[in-house]
Parts: structure tokens; sequence; C-alpha cells
DNA sequence: GTGGACTAATCC
DNA sequence: GGATTAGTCCAC
């Protein structure tokens, strides 16, 4: 078994950790567009790091009223972002109506009611920027209550949908990968137990054969008694009379008591000593 | 294969 | 009834 077993430290993601994190405070509620560090990716704006504005866009989020009124600037506005990554938002209309608009993705696209499009689906790609403070805000919310998206949204050019669709999309895909880490986990525990039940069964086999040894009766005075380690749990023979030349039963004789006297490797693990 | 988007089911 | 999840489609 491998030893990077014993450093499986397998954090099981509450499902409700989205809880820690309570969606609400301390999230901006003022959509005044001076206010947002990622509104405009003019001019110098341009030259700062993905990680210079998500570091921006934290500070902003952290010092914003909670409580203040919220000014919806017509969330539903589809504006160009200007950024050359960016792309025009996807368009939500029923499928097989997608492939309708193809050469129009880089205009803005008529929308219904939900801020979907009627035109039909183009697939997005976020840019940088947008995938950066989408992953910056899931880390501190990964739920986001209604006015948290409309906010987003509206701070990265995206509909509110999207904004929605992307945390629904990210909370299911990182729970995709902690089911397969514990997959991963409980399959090397299995194989762990497998190997220590094959162990403990050979154990129990030696015991009876030696049990069954026509030496197991022989010098028999004093009697000799088993006793388990504490320590390992292997099951030792001690008897007063037992000595290292052979007066006891030989060690030849007793594998589990040989095997504790010898310096053998033990399978390191937690779950053993 | 990844990730944006959708629908249906489920939860609260 | 709105929010969320599970399952899925499919553009890239």
């Amino acid at each position: 078994m491998d030893e990077k077993d014993d450093d499986l430290n397998l954090s099981l993601r509450c499902p409700d950790n989205k809880n820690l994190d309570p969606p609400t405070p301390n999230f901006p509620l003022n959509l005044m567009k001076s206010a947002l560090p990622f509104m405009h990716y003019h001019g110098n704006d341009l030259l700062k790091s993905p990680a210079d504005r998500i570091a921006e866009t934290r500070s902003f989020f952290q010092g914003i009223d909670v409580n203040r009124p919220v000014t919806v600037i017509d969330c539903e506005e589809v504006v160009m972002a200007s950024s050359p990554n960016s792309t025009v938002s996807s368009v939500c209309g029923k499928r097989g109506e997608r492939e309708e608009n193809d050469g129009e993705r880089a205009t803005s696209s008529l929308e219904d009611d939900d801020g979907g499009d009627v035109e039909g689906r183009k697939k997005l790609r976020l840019s940088k920027e947008q995938a950066a403070v989408l992953e910056e805000t899931f880390k501190e919310y990964n739920t986001l209550s209604p006015k948290q998206k409309l906010a987003l949204a509206k701070e990265l050019n995206l509909r509110p949908r999207q904004v929605e669709v992307w945390f629904q999309n990210r909370r299911a895909r990182i729970k995709l990968k902690q089911t397969e880490v514990d997959c991963d986990y409980l399959r090397r525990r299995c194989e762990h137990l497998t190997e220590e039940n094959r162990r403990l069964q050979k154990e129990v086999n030696d015991l009876r054969a030696l049990k069954l040894s026509p030496h197991f009766y022989m010098n028999t005075n004093p009697p000799t008694t088993l006793t388990m380690c504490p320590q390992c749990e292997r099951v030792a023979v001690s008897s007063s009379s037992y000595s290292a030349t052979g007066a006891g039963i030989s060690r030849q004789h007793n594998p589990v008591a040989a095997a504790h006297q010898r310096p053998m490797p033990m399978p390191v693990s937690k779950f053993q000593c």
C-alpha cells in the first residue's frame, strides 16, 4: 500500500457549505458605473492584470453598504465589451433555432423578458477577465443572491442568466470533481482494508495451524499465553519458559511471534500503528 | 474534453 | 413559485 495514503486528507465538502459564505452580506449593490472597477476596460485599465482587477473588485465588493438600495441600470442591457477577449452574450432561444444567427456573434441581440434571447443559443466564451472575476466571486460566494447576480452581471457585461448558469455549472462541476476524489479515496480505503483483511486471515490461519501443531502441546508447562500488542495489535506468544534459544515454541513455528520479533517493515497507515 | 446553456426534477 | 440540482446537449 502506498504510504501516500496516509496523506490523504479528504476534505469532504459539506454540500451545504454554500451557507458558510452567506450570499448577501458585503456584496455590492451600488451599480454606479464610476464605482465599478471592471466596467470600463479602456485606456490604462487595459494594462492592468486580471489579478489587479480582481483585487480592485474585491475591495470594491467589501466596501459596499449592503443596505443601500440597488441602483439597477437596466441590467438586461447588453453592452459590447471593449476588451478584445470579450464576447457577446449568448442567446437563449430554443434548440434548433440556435444556428440561425452565426454571422451575428458580434452584435447585441434581442432578448426576451427573462434576459434571454429569442434568436437562438450561441456559444459564449468568457474573457479571461470575466472568468477571473467569476472565479474570484465564486470563492467567496458559491451561490449568489439575486442582487449579487445582477451586480455581477452588470459589471461583467453579461446577462444575469449567464452569471446564474455559470454559477450553476461551477457548483455542479466542483461537486463532480469532489465526487471523483471521494471515489478515489474510498477505492484506496477498500484496497487497504482488503489487504488488512487478507493479512489478518493469514494470521488466523497461522494461529490455527499453530494450535494443531504437535509443538503446541510440547513444553506447555507453564502455560503459554497469547497476548496482543496494544500498539500493533498483533498476537504474540509469551511464556515464562519461552526463550530465544528455542526452549518454548520455536519461532519457526510461530510466524506471528517471529514477525513481531523481526524488524519487519510495517505497513504504515493511519489505521495501523 | 471543456464549459456555456438548456430542461426536468426536486427542494424549500 | 423561485432557486437549485441532475442530466444532457453541443459549440469550441
